[in-house]
Order: C-alpha cells, then structure tokens, then sequence
DNA sequence: CATGAAAAGAACGCAAC
DNA sequence: GTTGCGTTCTTTTCATG
C-alpha cells in the first residue's frame, strides 16, 4: 500500500479521468512544473499504483449487450471454496465484475452477454456447471444510468 | 449507431484493454499499416465511438474504499419518477454505478465510500433523502474478485 | 521543486502507388 | 489498403540552481 500525499490524489484523480492529458498540461492544472509530476506518474506506473491505461467507449454508439445481475450462491462457504469459485470465473469472460458479498455470503455477478438466448446458455451452461453451486438469481439491466471508473482516494 | 467491421472490433478490443499502445504496435497486431489505423482510432474519437482515455488504478497498491451494492425501490414507477431519481443519483459522487432493473423495478447502484460512518450518512442523509424512495437494502462486498471495463463488442 | 536544453520517439499530415 | 517522407509534438533524459 502507498501513501499519497495530496498532489498525488490530486494527479492520480485527473488521470482515472482523462489519461491522454499531456504532462505540461497536468503540470498547469496543479501548478506545478512538468518534472515532478513526470516523475511521480512514472512512479506510479513503476510501482503498478497506475496499473494500465484504457480506451473508454461510448455505450451510445456501439451495439451494447444484454446485461445482468446474478447472485449465485454456494452449498459451502469455506473459504477454500470460496477461492475455487472466485479463480473459476476469473476465466468466464461474460463476467465482467464478481464481488464476494457480505450477509448472504453471496457472489454478486455483473454478466455481459448478446441475448436473452446467450444468457441462458451462460447461465445454466457455464455457470450452473461450476461445483458447489446452490443457486442462482438473476435480474436484468433495462437502463445503465451511470457508469464511472473513477475510484475516491482516501 | 455505428457499424464496426472486424478489425474496428479488434481495434477496439486492443484498446479497451491497452490504450497506451502505439499505432505501430496495434498495426503489427492486426496486420496492417500504421494509416488505416491510424484513420480508425481517430474516427472512432472524432465519432465518439471511444468517449475517453483513462488510468486504471491498481486496488492492491492503494487504500480502497468500501463499497456498497444498494437496491432502491421508488414508491411510484412513473417514468417521470425514474428520471427524476436517474438525474438525481448523476450528481451523487459517491455513486459510481446505477442501474434501472428489471424485475422489481427497483435501482441497483454501487456505492463507493471510507467506511461504515460514511455510508451511514450517505444512505440515510443523501440517498434517503432523495424524493420518491421508498425502500433501501444495502449489501457490502466483501472482496472484489473481477472488475473489468472492456465490454463486450457485437 | 524550477529551468532549460537536447535527443529519441510518436503523432500527424501529405503524396504516390 | 501500402510505402515513404517530413514536420510537429511529447516523452524522456540530463544538467544546473
């Protein structure tokens, strides 16, 4: 874990925004000239606090899948368990995000696919077929009203 | 709606997941030359196919705040309602994502916060306060097993 | 941290095939 | 779409204060 100091929360808040900033321009933002900050991204890229740049695309323009929310529990929570089913759908790539819940000791899936069609074939095909799951629920995204990157830095 | 040939997929694939790649590394890739590429990319930005460029910070290596799924209910389901709490939930920071779900008509919105006393306040003071929300249920993740940005390209 | 200089590389624009 | 060239901008390194 790094410290940051303020223009480092500052700097890193201007990148997760827009990476394509050149220094000189993110040096006159926080007042300062282009060396330190230069030198504090590449930091940050060296020490993989910056883990890498990408492309944003607009969910307007493009032909945007079908997305869904599933809560999928397990028979068992042991935490050798746990870590089977985390590992295995790092490899799902329909699976966008995975968070390991509290309360009903649930994963939480945000799923990516074409149809109706492809989610059930995801659904009950892959992910019904991972071992020591019990169930799983689905609901589906009829509008995405916001989407950010941007984490808070404490 | 743009229409995207093979290659405007794989360009935008390659991006998606690496953006600081130069023209001529991406050209190799997909085995071409440098100025159709080039001519891709900078359509897909003057298009605003690709909406922006950004950092992608690696969770490990910096203090993460908690975060927090919320299910929120709306006492009516009028589409002016849902507009009125969409644009509201927009200016919200510590929101980063919110979805219009199927189903029980409810929000499903991702909270990112410093901790148990900062969502305390954010849903009974801001979230809550909101007009027109009925219910909130709040489950806390745990640990963050994937979190991908690329989408899906069809 | 500021300044400035200098070299290397990438982006960008153009022309010919 | 390819090849090639030239100009401009950024990145990167380095030296000085």
């Amino acid at each position: 874990m790094v410290k940051l100091d303020s223009i480092d929360k500052q700097l890193l808040e201007i990148l997760q925004a827009d990476s394509k900033l050149n220094v000189k321009e993110i040096s006159a933002k926080l007042k300062l000239t282009k060396t330190p900050i230069y030198e504090r991204i590449k930091r940050f890229e060296k020490e993989g606090v910056i883990e890498k740049y990408v492309a944003v695309l607009n969910k307007e323009s493009i032909k945007t899948p079908m997305v869904v929310f599933c809560s999928v529990s397990l028979d068992s929570q042991k935490l050798e368990e746990i870590e089977k089913f985390s590992a295995a759908v790092e490899n799902i790539p329909e699976v966008m995000e995975c968070y390991l819940m509290g309360g009903a000791n649930d994963f939480l899936l945000k799923v990516a696919v074409e149809d109706l069609n492809a989610y059930h074939q995801f659904s009950s095909g892959k992910l019904a077929a991972l071992p020591n799951v019990a169930q799983i629920k689905s609901t589906f995204v009829l509008n995405e009203v916001k989407r950010s990157t941007v984490f808070p830095l404490l």
